[in-house]
RNA sequence: GCGUUGAUGGUCUAGUGGCUAUGACUUGGGCCUUCCAAGCCCAAAACCCGGGUUCGAAUCCCGGUCGGCGCACCA
């Protein structure tokens, strides 16, 4: 059983992730986050919210997930977000059509489906791997198709990605931040690819929940303006260069940039903060690297694109989070199909005066001349020189055609103009971060199974330690084996950061007595007025319990025993190093609070109780 | 999408044609004056779906679904 799987298992039994329509039989792609996992999704995302939103100040929008036709024309989705396919008749083998054909002729990549087909039938291609015939080739666009509207409608699709609804709300967004660069824009929600065979959990999914900013800078100056903040920050860098040696290295930001191995300051400081963002949900710094976008398998219009990579234990490397400097490709791009200008005015310091030769030609005489062409020919005039504007009889061509206008029917100058700024259509730098699979890595990172005699020697609890002397031959066998009868000492243990973890305080009357559960109950209210996540437990023996919390990853248990009648106090239990300490249940709301999210020590939240 | 392999309570599992389908853990209710899985009593809970063969199918055959692995795919 390897860690994956472990993981899993422990997430299914615990809440944290189900197969969707299990009741139906499933189906592949699709995955439920139960009521745990539904928590740590929604506290992962909104610590995201609290690095964009409120320290980086890029405001959330909130985008429909279908989206109509011609987003998807623009942003190249229609058009080039498939594959042609083809296979193979005899053996049912399935080959990247394009790839076939691009032995025997150039530029295969351009080629439709059709064309592909008759290519494949003229040049007698055959199966690679069994000789069989080739059937059709067709396209398999990985977008999922819909209809707005009623009969035949009009033709939508799910998202593929959050970030066109931030590049088709640009003119909105350049007003909202009063047209001043940089700003930027996210939005956390669904996406939909239509994979051709998803796999690996809920690494590779049909809906998955992306976090995505877009942040519109000046192509003129990709400095930060909060480089400072970063500069020093080492990362584990995986450049170009370093995966042909296969050698990742550590090097602070500001060398990166200054070396020209990170494009520009504004991906080095988010590449940082990406950084900071993934070690403070859990991620194992050790697990975690940034692996730069090989030239070919970089998007051609990205200038650098690096990926966050967590380290699984089944599936290596993983990439969880691209940020790439997307240029101002969309934007032209919405540009062009919407035919709407899509730009920021932005001023010199300095207005300049700009010396330029204006023609100006007289439409109100040309227009009674030449009728139907005279827009034309006052085209025409405009790209003329002085020298030819200064005859009495001005010749232009139209379609090879020569034409005279008369000199007054066109005014030039060279003029002089004040120049107070420049319309800049801004370059877009992408952190797109697949929540999903940032999800997994936090499980997978939290998750421990430790060896609890050792751990109590370690730890110098007082108690159960001397239970049972597990024979080192029962733990050699447990290795090959893996049968669960070997009996084992150990715990599952999530250790998830306070920070993300979905209950994070357990409230346990040590035996189910009404005496003993009222005052649980009144301290389960307290803290719920704080706002913690808490849950109540009393079913079952109190070790068992104190397994389950750690289980499900719950940081701290607060224990209530008769002593909590005599004395008002309860203990408090630290997952992590099982220690206990007892504390008066006036103000243990505020301790707990103080240990959750102030990083108060646990040791200095009471008296010592089993150690 | 192809090949291969598997699918039994929540979890792990026994069962290879024959009564009410094995066991463990887990879970729920109760007992217990005391803190780190396995204390006591009681209870709940399963043969992936659809066809076929057969007097009879969890078991054999076919198809599907889901999972693992390999190939392909993942702009």
């Amino acid at each position: 059983m390897d860690k994956y799987e472990q993981v899993i298992e422990l997430a299914k039994r615990r809440g944290f992730l189900w197969n969707s329509f299990e009741l139906y039989g499933g189906s592949r792609g699709f995955y439920d986050y139960g009521p745990l996992g539904s928590t740590l999704k929604r506290r992962i995302e909104q610590i995201w919210r609290e690095f964009y939103v409120i320290q980086e100040g890029h405001m959330e929008i909130e985008c429909p997930t279908i989206g109509i036709e011609d987003v998807f024309v623009a942003s190249g989705h229609v058009g080039g977000f498939s594959d042609p396919l083809c296979e193979c008749k005899k053996c049912g083998e399935a080959f990247r059509a394009d790839h076939l054909v691009e032995n025997v002729m150039d530029a295969a990549g351009t080629l439709s489906a059709e064309q592909l087909t008759q290519v494949i039938k003229e040049k007698g291609i055959t199966c690679p791997e069994c000789g069989g015939e080739f059937g059709e080739a067709y396209e398999f666009n990985l977008m999922f198709k819909t209809t707005i509207g009623p009969g035949t409608g009009r033709q939508g699709y799910l998202r593929p990605e959050t970030a066109q609804g931030m590049f088709v709300d640009f003119q909105r967004l350049s007003r909202f931040y009063r047209e001043k660069l940089p700003f930027g824009a996210v939005q956390i929600g669904k996406s939909y690819r239509n994979e051709i065979a998803p796999r690996q959990g809920v690494i590779r999914l049909r809906e998955f929940t992306q976090a995505e900013c877009e942040i519109f800078t000046d192509p003129r100056d990709k400095s930060h303006p909060n480089f400072e903040r970063f500069a020093d920050r080492e990362l584990m860098l995986y450049s170009q260069e370093a995966q042909e040696k296969g050698e990742p290295f550590r090097m602070t930001v500001r060398e990166a940039v200054e070396k020209g191995i990170i494009a520009h300051e504004f991906l080095g400081y988010n590449l940082a903060l990406t950084n900071e963002f993934l070690t403070k949900i859990g991620i194992d710094p050790t697990r975690l690297r940034f692996r730069q976008h090989l030239k070919d398998e970089m998007a051609h219009y990205a200038i650098d694109c690096w990926d966050a990579e967590i380290e699984m234990d089944r599936f290596g490397w993983v990439e969880t989070v691209g940020i790439a400097d997307r240029t101002d490709y969309d934007l032209k791009a919405h540009a062009k199909v919407s035919k709407t200008e899509l730009y920021v005015y932005v001023e010199y310091d300095e207005p300049r005066m700009v010396t330029s030769f204006v023609v100006k030609p007289n439409m109100s005489k040309l227009g009674p001349i030449f009728k139907g062409k005279a827009k034309a020919v006052s085209e025409a005039l405009k790209q003329l020189s002085e020298a030819e504007l200064s005859q009495a009889e001005i010749k232009v061509t139209l379609d090879g055609e020569e034409v005279s206008v008369s000199s007054d029917m066109v005014e030039f100058a060279e003029e002089t103009v004040k120049v107070s700024g420049e319309a800049i259509v801004p370059h877009v730098i992408e952190p797109s971060y697949g929540i999903d699979r940032i999800f997994y890595g936090t499980m997978e990172h939290a998750f421990e199974e430790e060896d609890v005699a050792a751990k109590e020697a370690n730890s110098g609890l007082k108690g159960a330690g001397e239970a049972q002397e597990g024979d080192s031959e029962t733990a050699v066998e447990t290795e090959g084996k893996a049968e669960g009868e070997a009996e084992e000492e150990t715990r599952l243990v999530m250790r998830f950061s306070s920070a993300v973890a979905p209950v994070q305080v357990a409230v346990l009357p040590l035996l189910t007595r009404k005496d003993l559960a009222d005052p649980a109950k009144e301290i389960l209210a307290k803290l719920r007025e704080k706002n913690l996540l808490v849950a109540y437990d009393d079913s079952g023996t109190i070790g068992r319990r104190y397994r389950r919390n750690d289980e499900i990853g719950t940081p701290y248990s607060v224990t209530v025993d008769y002593a909590t009648l005599e004395d008002k106090t309860v203990t408090i239990r630290d997952r992590d190093s099982m220690r206990q300490v007892r504390a008066p249940i006036e103000g243990i709301e505020d301790v707990l609070h103080e240990l959750i999210y102030r990083g108060r020590n646990f040791e200095s939240a009471g008296k010592p109780f089993n150690f």
